[in-house]
DNA sequence: CGACTATTGTGGATCGATCTACATTTTTCA
DNA sequence: TGAAAAATGTAGATCGATCCACAATAGTCG
């Protein structure tokens, strides 16, 4: 008994106050004479106690933000996570990371078990759940969807527009004289759920139907990580005849596409110009320079914060924001090469 | 009330049994006929009712282990957190990840919101707090310390042999024929933690002594980001006189150096080699070809979770785990060149 | 002084699960 | 057939907080 975590009971035995004094301190209720906070203060601090979380959340609200996204390497989480973070860091919210497999797609573990442990709100950057799934759990619980195209009057979304990015992408590599232009696309969960990629794949189908490019128009599709996009790159090369450019769906996959053309010989961007997508920390580095498109990664993580909170607060009606792209000229991109 | 969260009181209702049937349904129990389970599954089903983990706290253990890790874009970092995921995947824990700001100190609020949420053991990565407070924590909850070198009765430690991974780096480096060889460090928070970083400085000394190099011994202390390995690299450089050789303290900082390296026209290796320490995904890549110590993160998150595991179940004494380092060889270092 | 208002503190119901102890029904088998 | 054993189900205490309703005491003022 002793040996075991110290409850509101110990606290008050030890302050000679009842279990309802305790509590008045710990919540700054009304009612608390200076002496009493003084013993219970005390008491609390000799003791180390520290209320539990599941008591009180029998009786209140937990006053913490969920937040669910696939255990993967990228940078772009990362940079999600940091914005919710610096949101949230200055209220009295607290935040909750639950990692999942990226490979959920009928339900996501990750929310459901936010949603046992009742979070106020769930924050989630989930590309390959069902998008009927997604709306129910949204439906009883206020959610934030990041980086999805799904519309829904249950959730509120915030998005980077893809299909400007991409076009922002192939009209720079069209101006320097690119005509065969592949899009290397993580688009792998096909045309059911709108992910970011699927948009990004359409916009890339448009901005070269505009141009006038629907001659050379050519999509591969691949698994996003920096190996599966090496692979990729590297068959396309091995197939002849190479595109002057590619434009690939994130920094990640870009990098893995360098990598296949590193180990091919070919130099960037003089045989091959090379555009990313997200401009992660690397792609800025010297030894990449890569240009890509800006999506904003941690700004996008404030705003999801700052949905969440005003969906728990008041606001009833479904929002969306949208995060405008740029293009971020480094050197992995240059005129075409004569033939 | 209908529109409320769903009990086991409304389940039991639905089905027209007790709560306590219920109950034994959700846990498997002894004693529910096959009927009883199936009218119970199906107004479970048509309820779409999940017990509220807060209520089931109240009466047993949550099977859930935390993570306390510094929200910290490195690559490390996400190797660790995946390691621990893999171990706990195929077993009844959940894993939960509270992240707090990498400059605490005093306490760790990442840690204290796991404990407030009874988790049954944390694994913790907090290089900087206080080891007394980390220790006096491990009293109370299981504990598992991933890369600190602080001995405690009290926690387990998951933790790299650093000592012998700068020996590594500074032989390879002599090996080559270097002398004059910088140590890049981050053990910013001085003498008083025994952080991985103030480890690698010490084991750092001791090679350079033992190779007869003392004269030329220099160690220059900078924050672990590339950002400000990036400045303190640059600061180095512009001195005049650079040394022929630079070990940094992480791949992280090591692309920071490389980028100052880049900009001033210094070649790796012709003019300066490179060492970095972690081995993290970009290292390897060809743009990069970072010679590294390689640590294993993820391997170290699988133990570390296993370790958790073992101490909630049986074990009480604590246990320590050391992952050898291993020099993975690559371009970003060669011979001394003559001068 | 006496009535009224503030201030300070407490008792006990409550949240939603778990799980022991027990009651009732069904099955087994000598 | 009948007694013991097994199977099935329920009542109600319990975990540790919150917080309403109320009691006791102190303070104010005509």
């Amino acid at each position: 008994m002793s040996s075991s975590r110290p409850t509101i009971s110990d606290v008050a035995a030890a302050a000679g106050v009842s279990r309802a004094a305790v509590s008045k301190v710990l919540r700054d209720a009304y009612g608390v004479s200076p002496r009493m906070r003084e013993r219970v203060e005390r008491a609390i601090a000799e003791l180390g106690y520290r209320p539990r979380e599941a008591a009180r959340a029998m009786r209140t609200a937990t006053r913490t933000i969920g937040v669910a996204v696939p255990l993967l390497r990228g940078q772009f989480f990362a940079d999600i996570l940091d914005g919710v973070y610096d949101e949230l860091d200055t209220g009295p919210y607290r935040m909750l990371v639950s990692p999942f497999d990226h490979e959920t797609s009928e339900r996501n573990p990750g929310m459901e078990s936010l949603w046992d442990r009742e979070v106020e709100a769930v924050i989630v950057v989930s590309p390959k759940v069902r998008a009927s799934w997604l709306d129910s759990f949204a439906q009883r619980l206020p959610t934030v969807v990041v980086a999805r195209h799904d519309a829904s009057d249950h959730y509120d979304r915030v998005v980077n527009d893809d299909r400007a990015g991409a076009a922002l992408a192939v009209e720079h590599l069209a101006a320097l004289g690119h005509r065969r232009i592949t899009h290397l696309s993580h688009n792998v969960s096909g045309p059911g759920t709108l992910s970011p990629h699927a948009v990004r794949e359409a916009g890339y189908r448009e901005a070269m139907q505009r141009l006038g490019l629907d001659a050379s128009l050519s999509v591969v599709t691949c698994g996003g990580s920096e190996a599966e996009t090496y692979r990729a790159t590297a068959a396309l090369l091995d197939r002849g005849d190479p595109p002057t450019a590619l434009f690939v769906g994130s920094d990640q996959g870009a990098f893995g596409s360098l990598r296949a053309l590193s180990e091919r010989g070919l130099r960037v961007p003089d045989d091959v110009s090379v555009v990313g997508y997200d401009d992660t920390q690397f792609a800025s580095h010297p030894r990449f320079s890569l240009t890509t498109v800006a999506q904003y990664g941690t700004a996008m993580g404030r705003v999801a914060a700052g949905l969440a909170l005003e969906r728990i607060k008041v606001r009833t009606e479904a929002r969306e924001w949208v995060s405008q792209p740029a293009l971020i000229e480094r050197e992995s991109t240059g005129p075409v090469r004569l033939a």
